[in-house]
DNA sequence: CATCTGGCACGGAC
DNA sequence: TGTCCGTGCCAGAT
């Protein structure tokens, strides 16, 4: 089933393209965050044509970003269902060191892609195993619809609500700050929240609004240059969420750790 | 890329 | 309709 068309310019909803268009925004919450979200009710196979990418461009000072449903309702289920008995997860020992302090990650994480590689964040180095089957289907998926290619990708699951990722920018010296990274989201639907790095703090610089988004099953979130320089990410804890969610980070590695 | 805690907002019970 | 209270969320400290 080759939905996907390799076509590196990419549709938007409303049928135009990056040159014409103008950013569609949907508020989260009217009072706090006048920002773009990412909360059309959208029927997924009426724009999951041959022809066209439903992209919705989400656009801040300093932000850019597409949204977009990659995999329609059944075949997400599918994927899902597949990832659960192929990966791997690295034992619970994943340990963190945050102010002084060494933690367990609340989730579960897996390093997969190209032979030789290793990741290394917050004093943690992961080896990256072999690219699975399915890992490689949604790889090239992805590929197809961006027009991006990726050397590696960051598991990372969810088992519920109460597992949730801190506030934190990707700005690892060996992630080509250029290359886009590629968030696919299968399971649970969580929000998403982006907060520009000179609006945190109770003295800080600038009010800039945080930028709120619901990551929908079989969805996919390229998050552009220069967000990762502005903007930090985290997954909040969302303690009515009971079921899990598997987010694969596609990235681009490069080798011996220049920039 | 962590937890902990206090303040606050929201919503259900009555 | 108003108040009380439990829960969850967020921001700040560490």
């Amino acid at each position: 089933m080759d939905t996907f068309v390799s076509q590196t310019r990419k549709r938007y909803i409303d049928g135009t393209t990056d040159e014409q268009r103008e950013p569609v925004w949907k508020k989260f919450k009217e009072e706090e965050c006048n920002q773009g979200i990412v909360k059309e009710d959208v029927k997924e196979d009426a724009y999951l044509t041959e022809f066209s990418q439903p992209w919705q461009k989400i656009e801040a000072e300093g932000l850019d970003c597409d949204y977009a449903l990659l995999f329609p309702k059944e075949e997400a289920d599918c994927l899902y269902t597949q990832l659960e008995e192929e990966v791997v997860y690295l034992t619970d020992k994943t340990k963190i060191q945050v102010f002084g302090k060494v933690y367990n990650v609340p989730r579960k994480q897996a390093t997969c892609g190209d032979a030789g590689l290793t990741y290394n964040y917050s004093g943690v180095s992961l080896q990256a195993s072999p690219w699975t089957p399915t890992l490689e289907y949604i790889r090239d998926a992805v590929t197809k619809a961006t027009g991006q290619t990726f050397n590696f990708v960051l598991i990372n699951r969810y088992k519920d609500g109460h597992d949730h990722m801190g506030e934190h920018r990707d700005d690892e010296r060996e992630l080509d700050p250029l290359c886009p990274i590629a968030s696919v989201s299968l399971g649970a639907v969580r929000d998403f929240v982006f907060r520009h790095r000179e609006s945190r703090g109770k003295q800080c610089r600038r009010q800039i609004n945080p930028v709120k988004l619901e990551l929908a099953h079989g969805s996919l979130l390229l998050m552009n240059s220069p967000t990762n320089t502005h903007w930090y990410h985290s997954l909040p804890a969302r303690k009515r969420v009971l079921t899990p969610r598997i987010n694969l980070t596609f990235r681009r590695i490069l080798q011996d750790g220049k920039k």
